[in-house]
DNA sequence: GTCTATATACAGATAGAC
DNA sequence: GTCTATCTGTATATAGAC
C-alpha cells in the first residue's frame, strides 16, 4: 500500500515532467512547475528525483523504450516486397512524425551538449534501431532472385531518409504541420515507387 | 570616428555573441558572459542591443546572410549532369555538416518555440534556398532528351534528403563527427548513382 | 512522507558616476 | 559612451514543522 502510493507519485511526477519537457523544453521548465504538475510538493519531487538533470534522464529513458517497443512491433512476413517496404514505411512515417518523437528529438538535440549520452540513447532506441532491422530485411531478400542491393546499409539509410525528406526537418523546425495520412500516403508512395526503381530489380 | 569605434564594439559584441549562442544555446549563455566575451560592460551592451532576445535575432539574421549568399554562390553552367549534380552535392553537403550550420540548426530547434520566427529564417536563407536552387535546375534540364523527372519537386527532396541521409541526424545529436572529405566524396558518388539510375535517363 | 518556508545563487535589466 | 554597482525576479535545492 505505503509502496503502490509512493510509486504513483513517482509515476505521477515522470507524466507530468514527460508532459512539460517535451512540450517546453528542459530549461523552460522549473523544478517548481513539475512539482505543481504532478502535484507533489518540492520537497516530495526531491525525494524522488536527486536533481532536475536526474529527472530528465529518467524521463527521457522510459521514452526510449517504448520507442523501442514501438519499432520492434513491426513485422514483415509472407508478403510481397513492395508490401513490405510500404509497411514499413507505414510504421516509420507515423512514428517520426508523431509529435512526441518530434518532441523527444528537439529536446535531446537541444541538450546533446549538456547530456551527450541522452542523444544516444534516443538515437539507439529510435533511428538505429530502424536501421538494423530494415538491414536485416533487405539483407534476406537479397538472396532471392530479381533483387540485387549492392550495400544495404545505403540502401536502408537511403530509404528512411528519403521517407523523412526535408518535411521532416521542417517539423522539427515547428516551420510546417505534420502531414495528414493522406499526405503520408502519397508520399510513401512516390518513395517506395522511386526506391524499387532506382535500387531494386535490377536484373 | 566614432561611428567606426561604435561600429566595432557592436561588431565586437556580435562575434562574441554568435561564437556563444552556437556552442552553448541560448539559455545557457548569460548576457554577462557576452559582455565579458566582447568585452564591454553589461550596460554598454545593453545600449546596443535592448535584450536578449534582439541580440539572437540579430545573430540569427546575420548567419542566414551569410548562408544565402553561400547556396547562391554555387553555380552549374555548360557541363554535364553528373558533373553538376556532383557540384551541387558536394556544395550541400559541405554546408549541411560545417560545425557552424550544425550548430545554427541546434540553436534554432532548441529556441523554435520562444522564437519561430527564426526557425523560419533559417529554414528559408538555407534549406529552402537550396531546394529552389535545385528544382530550377531540374526544371531546366527536364525539357533536355534522355531526362524525365515527373516531379521536379519530389525530385530536388529526394536529392538532398539522400545527402543528408542518417548520418546528418547523428551529427546533430552529436552522437557522430563530421564525416571527412573522402567520406563525403563516397557519399556523393553513390547518392548521385543511385539518383541516376533511378530517376533520371527514363528513356 | 509530505508539506511550508527559506537559503543561496544567478539571471536579465538599469541607475547614476565619469 | 562607457563603466561600476545594484535592483528585481526566479531558479535549484534544502531545513524543519507535522
Amino acid at each position: 500500500m505505503t509502496l503502490n502510493v509512493s510509486c504513483s507519485k513517482r509515476q505521477s511526477i515522470l507524466k507530468g515532467a514527460t508532459t512539460l519537457f517535451l512540450e517546453q523544453g528542459f530549461n523552460a521548465v522549473s523544478m517548481d512547475k513539475i512539482a505543481q504538475a504532478a502535484p507533489v510538493s518540492k520537497a516530495t519531487l526531491y525525494k524522488y528525483f536527486p536533481s532536475k538533470s536526474d529527472l530528465l534522464a529518467t524521463v527521457i529513458s522510459e521514452l526510449c523504450a517504448v520507442l523501442l517497443q514501438t519499432i520492434e512491433a513491426v513485422s514483415m512476413e509472407s508478403e510481397s516486397m513492395e508490401n513490405n517496404l510500404k509497411k514499413i514505411a507505414a510504421g516509420f512515417v507515423d512514428l517520426i512524425f508523431a509529435e512526441e518523437a518530434l518532441a523527444i528529438y528537439r529536446l535531446v538535440i537541444s541538450e546533446c551538449h549538456a547530456f551527450p549520452e541522452l542523444a544516444l540513447l534516443v538515437y539507439n532506441s529510435g533511428p538505429q534501431a530502424a536501421l538494423e532491422l530494415l538491414e536485416s530485411y533487405l539483407e534476406k531478400i537479397n538472396q532471392h532472385k530479381r533483387v540485387n542491393i549492392p550495400d544495404t546499409a545505403f540502401a536502408a539509410d537511403a530509404f528512411f531518409s528519403l521517407l523523412k525528406g526535408d518535411l521532416h526537418f521542417q517539423c522539427l523546425l515547428g516551420a510546417k504541420a505534420a502531414p495528414s495520412v493522406t499526405q503520408k500516403n502519397e508520399h510513401i508512395n512516390k518513395v517506395v515507387g522511386f526506391y524499387m526503381q532506382g535500387f531494386l530489380y535490377a536484373d
